[in-house]
DNA sequence: AAGTAGGAGGTAT
DNA sequence: ATACCTCCTACTT
């Protein structure tokens, strides 16, 4: 309940922490075109490693990461003197996010997951109850270790957290940053006249046309961030709501309620926070309950990282909507619209 | 191409 | 049974 994390996804990045067995769902139709991502190889010992203390956590993909090539510093230190040396503690996890926020790019059928909906702080027990607790430490850790980096990052780079802003220069230095920290081929000019607003509306394809060798990957990343300042947002939300007591946002908010949300509740959720989604979602209307998806794939990505479902994308999110017509929940408005829905029953 | 609509079969609780 | 999730076809914008 106190807390923040629960009830967020970070399952997909961890996709094969449970069992092989769950790898997919018998008599699925499609074939899946490639596991492999899915597949952090080496988790189970990582997992070991992490209820053992968990040094050397992301060892495996660590030592790839460092270097000591420091040629980007000086790039950096023109926009940013005297900065420290940083230390990627979590890349592989932010990688690993990237993979998972990554939207349709292989449409796995369904990854194994970390049900984060589970409250499940029980007393650790035997088998499953101790299973799901590291799981959950698992998940935790991963999120705050994404956070701290994003933070060491920002203190380094002088930016703010939330890619919404940048500035160009920002943009520029975020750049330069993780071309760095992954590799990448120096694609920065591409994106020169770039605000963080602009970047964030941005699509894959946007991305790829400026720079076909790594423009899906930089979009990815940039995805951590999008989410990492939802995730930020939502701690502290709860932290305030822990301090401060009930008050609005526990209505909205069913991440604590134990209960699975139920879509409509998350799509209002996301309503309810204009400053942090209105890119994405907004109300066109709020006293008759009308809005507007600006950006289905967000949605449908924030949608799939909420319920575990990395493969989630806006036509599946749509038809959910649509069963709602029947149900009496939403419907369509009466002059009918790309993208915009109605709650039938306003709050 | 992306969105809309709804059938059909599947999973998880 | 409920609430999706996934896949699909047909149609519209």
């Amino acid at each position: 309940m106190s807390n923040p994390l629960a009830g967020l996804s970070v399952g997909a990045a961890y996709g094969s922490a449970r069992p092989s067995s769950l790898e997919g769902p018998p008599g699925e139709r499609t074939t899946r075109v490639s596991g492999d991502d899915w597949d952090l190889e080496e988790t189970k010992p990582c997992v070991e490693a992490l209820e053992r203390g968990l040094p050397g956590f992301y060892l495996s993909c660590f030592d790839m990461l460092l270097t000591d090539d420091a040629t980007w510093l000086l790039k950096l230190s023109e926009a940013s003197p005297a900065i420290p040396v940083p230390v990627p503690t979590s890349a592989a996890a932010a990688a690993a996010m990237a993979m998972a926020t990554e939207p349709d790019r292989e449409e796995p059928e369904q990854c194994p997951v970390i049900d984060s909906q589970g409250q499940s702080l029980s007393p650790g027990g035997l088998g499953g109850p101790e299973e799901e607790r590291s799981l959950e430490q698992v998940q935790s850790m991963v999120v705050g270790e994404v956070l701290k980096d994003i933070e060491t990052a920002c203190k380094l780079l002088n930016i703010t957290p939330d890619p919404i802003e940048w500035n160009q220069a920002n943009v520029q230095k975020w750049l330069l940053w993780t071309e760095h920290l992954y590799r990448l081929p120096h694609a920065g000019r591409s994106f020169q006249d770039l605000s963080g607003r602009d970047l964030c509306a941005m699509s894959e394809e946007d991305f790829l046309q400026r720079s076909p060798q790594c423009g899906d990957t930089l979009h990815a990343h940039l995805d951590i961030w999008k989410s990492a300042a939802w995730m930020k947002e939502r701690c502290s939300i709860s932290d305030a709501k822990t301090t401060g007591g009930e008050e609005l946002w526990s209505e909205a908010d069913s991440s604590c309620s134990g209960q699975p949300i139920h879509l409509w509740q998350f799509l209002r959720e996301l309503l309810l926070k204009p400053h942090n989604y209105g890119r994405c979602i907004r109300w066109m209307n709020k006293e008759k309950g009308i809005f507007k998806i600006e950006d289905s794939a967000h949605v449908a990505r924030l949608w799939g990282l909420r319920k575990n479902r990395p493969a989630m994308n806006y036509d599946k999110l749509s038809r959910s909507i649509r069963q709602y017509y029947k149900k009496g929940i939403i419907r369509k408005p009466d002059v009918s619209q790309r993208l915009v829905y109605q709650f039938v029953h306003p709050v």
